[in-house]
DNA sequence: TATGAATGAGAATTCATTCAT
DNA sequence: GATGAATGAATTCTCATTCAT
């Protein structure tokens, strides 16, 4: 995984760059207020130099997006795997998902954008992506209820409800100052899924 | 109120008209994959003509977005307010929120693309509007957890996951084929957030 | 067909005031040599407001070198008719092609370019119509050969030889300062073709 | 002529690799559509590398065409040079030009290309050899006419008959499947071209 | 007021050429 | 010399907006 050429570890890091570049813009601006020029000026490449690395505007969106899909399910499922109870399960999503989202602060709005908003392109690949992780949580959901650890309800919409519920809670840190930890947030809502919020008289 | 010349009130019907269309168009492609043309076509008006009626396009998804979020404000507001305790208002606000975006399902991506979306212009209005609805759910919370009906947490917290997860059965429909009611899923939405997912033994 | 209202009958007006602009560039400078601003600078429109007239630059090209392939298939096919012999009906044909051509020097570099240049685009639906022309001048010379008119021979080389030697004739004018009619190289042409260079003794 | 190092004729042998290669695509997808990464790509070089051959685009193309015609030039002069009744060198011209036409079929194409179509550049040096030759044909047909051999007609217009005809024959050779060899066509071209194609009764 | 042709700024993309390695 | 990454000018096309009819 090393024996990369100096040459091939520059480019991998132009890449990086111009990855990271274009992920803020793209979330601070949207796809569609964000030129190549915009990007290649902040990346500090001349604008045809960008086309040497992507495809074009489209695939360059399309692998900064793919590339963090891929590692939030990748980081989440793994998590997910430590755990063999229904409960524990649904525990670990919400620790990994709010953890990741806290350590890729730029990604959450690129997430809203790509999973809620309107198709940016054609392409949904990434929707099906996140939605398989979804029917996964599903399935822990539907597995709990058969177990009784869960109340009787449409899994899926329990499983829809809890990513919900996490992504409030994400986005409730882009808009004020953020806090020195994802804790209080991951306790938080491992409690009000579980238990509610009614207080216990 | 009705004291208007049939001129004003043709005037009237054509803007709610063009809104529609426009609504409908946006909540497919999104802001920047609908031109004006594309709008004037669907709505049988002359290109120019759109220009009498809205300032531009900003104004006019400004304005469709404005009156779709003022009314659900106030619909939701209006429920809200025929309820006294923490616990019936927030019951009132799942109840109306759910409602009106079964009601309103072309809204529900316009919904997200502005209020979790990158801005579309400068202009966030809208969000702040929104947001003082949620600022009202929080003190909702804040009394409820003074009286000791709700769990002891930071109230903006626990609006932020309430509005999160009926956002998230919302989006639901949008995927599923949808069901006749919205009525399970305001029952499961209320059951959930206040008594959690836990089967009590 | 003159049932076309005044906004019908400038919109065509302009349609061929480009196409004549774009006609006289393109034969100039070629395809790849005149930009979109070029054409429309020339004709004194707004660079957009071509893309109201044509498709694009490849579709104007298109429709250019089209009407006028049209239109000389039409002129030489309608000449042609008139006779009933092989011997009359290649005369003919020289007449018509030269005579074409002397009237649309402009065309002739465009023929050449669209006839034996490098395709300009994958179309080649010009090179086909013009060869079902050529084709049936080689069944008149099939027909000739039958009856004894013509000399033995392949007939579709026949027919080249007498394509490439108007067309030369064509191409001469363009270099040359253009004689006062195109009288003398059609019977030139005539001659030669059917009794040859040498004097008899 | 061979005092050449190892250097410098594999420096020459390169060249001519280059020159093959950028012939073949230029004749098939002309000028434009060739990109410098196309050739060097397809020649084995690196894009930098050519700019060490050739001074660019330009020069590469106008040194492949200027070889060619030059080529051309000397073989059909150096044929023509072994007659001297003006008949007898016309009908060398017929059998040089077509024979190098069939021993140079990718460069029909380029030929055609670059003494009809439109400039490629400003430059038409090519196009004013070859018509040095032409020219001299003219003036065979001149003596020839003053001999009373051919017919009394303008000689230029004879000479650009007769190289239109055979052009004509050696483009036939790219549309059809080739034939063994152009002796048909030679013979032809050269019986057409004296006696035409009228059968005598 | 309604119309839609005209405008032109702005965006994506290509590619000949240069130059540091 | 050879390499190919970097450059940026040039090109095509789109679309919000204006304005003469």
């Amino acid at each position: 995984m090393e024996n990369l050429s100096r040459k091939e570890r520059e480019r991998r890091e132009r890449i990086r760059h111009i990855l990271n570049v274009a992920g803020s813009l793209f979330a601070r601006r949207g796809f569609f207020k964000v030129s190549m020029k915009d990007i290649a000026e902040r990346a500090e490449f001349a604008l045809g130099t960008l086309y040497g690395f992507f495809k074009g505007k489209r695939q360059l969106y399309h692998q900064l997006i793919q590339e963090k899909i891929d590692e939030q399910i990748r980081v989440i499922s793994e998590q997910m795997a430590s755990e063999t109870s229904p409960v524990g399960i649904v525990k670990k999503f919400i620790e990994a998902k709010l953890r990741f989202f806290y350590d890729n602060l730029d990604f959450v709005r690129l997430y809203f954008a790509e999973m809620h908003g309107p198709p940016v392109y054609g392409e949904n690949a990434h929707r099906r992506k996140y939605q398989e992780l979804l029917a996964k949580i599903t399935s822990v959901f539907e597995e709990g209820i058969k177990k009784g650890e869960f109340i009787n309800a449409p899994a899926e919409l329990l499983a829809a409800m809890l990513d919900g519920q996490t992504s409030a809670l994400a986005f409730s840190w882009l808009e004020k100052t953020s806090s020195e930890s994802p804790e209080m947030e991951i306790e938080l809502a491992k409690r009000v899924l579980l238990t509610g919020v009614l207080a216990k008289e």
